[in-house]
DNA sequence: AACTATTTATAAGA
DNA sequence: TTCTTATAAATAGTT
């Protein structure tokens, strides 16, 4: 939509680039908004220079939306909950969302650390102490195949350790023979 | 850019709404991509139908994208460090620090709960047991003093209702006397 | 920053 | 939904 067509690649010219991308930016968030408000929808754009400015616009606020699309995101790794890749990077991205898991997740780590219990009730006191138990009951199982493994390497390296001494020696015996009969006096 | 004009608001027709919706939604992504593509930039969109539907374009990933966001947030809050803003939603500095912190607490709170105990030698094994044993030692005390509370606040209701219970009966007492005299046969 | 020839997007209709 | 097409809007190249 120009004097020319153009093809849909860098623009290479440094200046014309920067005068398209004033445009089109423009344009872009003038889109953005005709489409929040003639369809009643939630619209969020972020973009970025190459230069490395910034620019953003939400029809309501930016941070409202990156909450939701997180929502969306959290609902999404609840429906696939063992893909690799989800595991692995779809920790919260939004400040806000995070500092929110941040705060919540201390929480419980302060309640299992029998801290901040003021407004508990019973049933929910139950609960923590029996994640508590649960947790012990790991802990301990774990402490046992830890000492189980050790045992097993111990006895490991003693049956490597008999049989080496069993090389040698006969390693020694072999080679000693011939100079014992030297040092037999 | 149609058959006619339009103006820009809220369209009333659900169907049209829809329609345009569909349309201008293709519209804005594809602007975006021009966008991204031509003046190499980082672009991204997100989308909320107002039937909840999202849907969301990015130039890298969305997740890139909105971590560069969150810097550029990051980063302004270090120049107005006092905002009243600032104060009220209390940023933290640094997502990535705050991410780092999130998952370290996250790696401790899934110890507590007896999982990913795998690596740790014996003597860690024993600090996390410790630790969930004063945990469940501070939960039990909490539980014992809510016992405690209500059995008091019981006491406390029982005390009213037996007083409220002779005053009653005083009151009535005083009606009813001459009444049974009446009734007295 | 404006201008304007063209291209592109899309509103309305089928 | 999808396609068609007249028209509005966006914008490429120019001034």
């Amino acid at each position: 939509m120009g004097r020319g067509k153009i093809e849909i690649k860098k623009i290479e010219n440094l200046n014309s680039r920067q005068v398209t991308f004033s445009k089109r930016r423009n344009g872009l968030l003038k889109k953005a908004q005709e489409l929040s408000i003639l369809c009643d929808a939630e619209v969020g754009v972020l973009i970025f220079s190459s230069t490395g400015k910034a620019y953003h616009w939400s029809s309501t606020s930016m941070e409202q939306t990156l909450l939701r699309y997180n929502r969306g995101v959290a609902e999404q790794s609840m429906e696939h909950p063992s893909d690799e890749q989800n595991a692995e990077s779809n920790h919260p991205i939004d400040v806000n969302a995070l500092k929110e898991e941040y705060l919540k997740l201390r929480s419980e780590y302060m309640k299992l650390n029998g801290k901040e219990l003021e407004g508990l009730d019973f049933k929910e006191l139950q609960h923590i102490e029996q994640q508590l138990n649960d947790g012990i009951s790991q802990v301990k199982k774990r402490k046992e195949q830890v000492l189980i493994d050790q045992v097993n390497f111990s006895r490991l390296q003693e049956q490597k350790a008999i049989l080496e001494n069993e090389a040698l020696r006969k390693q020694v015996g072999i080679r000693r023979w011939p100079q014992e009969e030297n040092c037999k006096d």
